[in-house]
DNA sequence: CGATAAGTGGAGAGCCTCATCCACTTGATC
DNA sequence: GATCAAGTGGATGAGGCTCTCCACTTATCG
């Protein structure tokens, strides 16, 4: 087993630094200023060329892909260290606010988890251990008695959602946002003043991180041709 | 003092009728698309060139403008209704309940309201009332004590970017999903579970709404050269 | 060191956007 | 109904984006 992760693997030295260098650029940018960035931005910034660019990654797709591999990753073990928490409220409570600071303090976090990625099965794979970690996470939750009984499922993707809109020009900023949006959210969420709440939202967490579309939303095909024209 | 907003007060019969169209189009349009349709797909709809939404609507920032004018002006009603109520808790949460309901139910809202409008001084006039507004309905609930102590006039802001991330397919599920996350929200602005709170957030709702930046997001100029290149 | 395949950069194709121009049409007026 | 300014639509710039092509450079290995 390469300690390589075999994509570099067979690549020339010199070629090896330069993806390197490619994927630490494009988290900077991806981070800063959204999946928007520019391919051209992301290269000049590298020291290298568009050509070489596209040679490593042949889609902007596959770089966000390779780019949000690892932070997909962290979600998940953020989610399975509250799961090992012996108190599943204080587990509950600190994976919501671990995941939702990791949005905060990267722009491009959102975009690219509601992203479809139709060919990152890894992914794919990724997201659904976590949403199915988090289901548990909340069932254990509402057994304690802390976790309102009517908490929907679903409603984390109100969080992700939400946590999501809250995005300033400085990360400092978005990140204090984003603490205290999640402190009124987990307020509300505890079983003491169980208010009653409107209907469950016909959300679906698995809908709302896999949209039909693609990763830059390319927006429906079919609506460049809004009209049948005069 | 003509009925005609004036601006279509000379216009020649035919022409009134297409500027009607383009603005009840690019209403429906920009609700369900965002503010990102193109212009052309407007013309297309309203059965008219572009050079006759280009004759209206010198840019389409002014078009953006004269859609969401009354949007603005709405919302001012809502709180100054709100302001009216004896129930000043009752009136915050209304005034609330409403906004974001019109947020959830137009795409464009959201950006539109954040939008610059560095020509649009009636806008900017309306804004600053409704913000205003706003602050004496916070100052009066926190009076009767319902509203926690702790609320900042910024959590505002927070709540609008939350809600302005409620965003899906289709309206009915945006709304039903402010709906549920707004009821959270409210229920963790009552004065009875006054748990700590983090730090108050240095978001302020005039930057948030006057953002630096133009209408359709333009991005800074300087963005585009990222690097004094090789 | 010299051969060679791997790697490279920048020009540019193709598509999309906002906005403009101008030859043609049409509603309002006498 | 004739006149003509007001109004119109489609072609077209200008500039952004993703992605491709190809002549040139360079690391690697005998």
């Amino acid at each position: 087993m390469p300690t390589v992760p075999a994509a570099v693997a067979g690549l020339r030295a010199d070629a090896r630094q330069n993806r390197d260098r490619i994927v630490e650029v494009a988290r900077e940018l991806f981070a800063e200023r959204g999946l928007d960035v520019p391919m051209a931005a992301i290269a000049r910034r590298a020291h290298v060329g568009v050509a070489t660019l596209y040679r490593r990654f042949p889609t902007k797709e596959s770089l966000v892909t390779e780019v949000f591999a690892d932070q997909f990753e962290a979600c998940v073990s953020v989610v399975d260290d509250a799961l090992a928490d012996p108190d599943p409220w204080r587990g509950f409570c600190t994976a919501v606010e671990k995941v939702c600071t990791m949005q905060a303090a990267d722009r491009g976090f959102s975009a690219a988890f509601t992203a479809a990625f139709p060919d990152a099965v890894d992914i794919e794979q990724e997201r659904n251990r976590a949403i199915q970690g988090f289901a548990e996470l909340t069932r254990r939750a509402k057994a304690t008695g802390r976790l309102r009984a009517d908490f929907a499922q679903d409603d984390f993707a109100l969080l992700l959602m939400a946590n999501g809109g809250i995005i300033t020009e400085s990360t400092e900023t978005a990140q204090a946002a984003s603490r205290r949006l999640v402190a009124y959210l987990l307020s509300a969420f505890r079983a003491e003043q169980a208010e009653p709440l409107p209907p469950p939202a016909p959300l679906n967490l698995h809908d709302v991180l896999n949209p039909p579309t693609s990763t830059t939303r390319p927006a429906p095909p079919a609506s460049t041709r809004l009209e049948p024209a005069t």
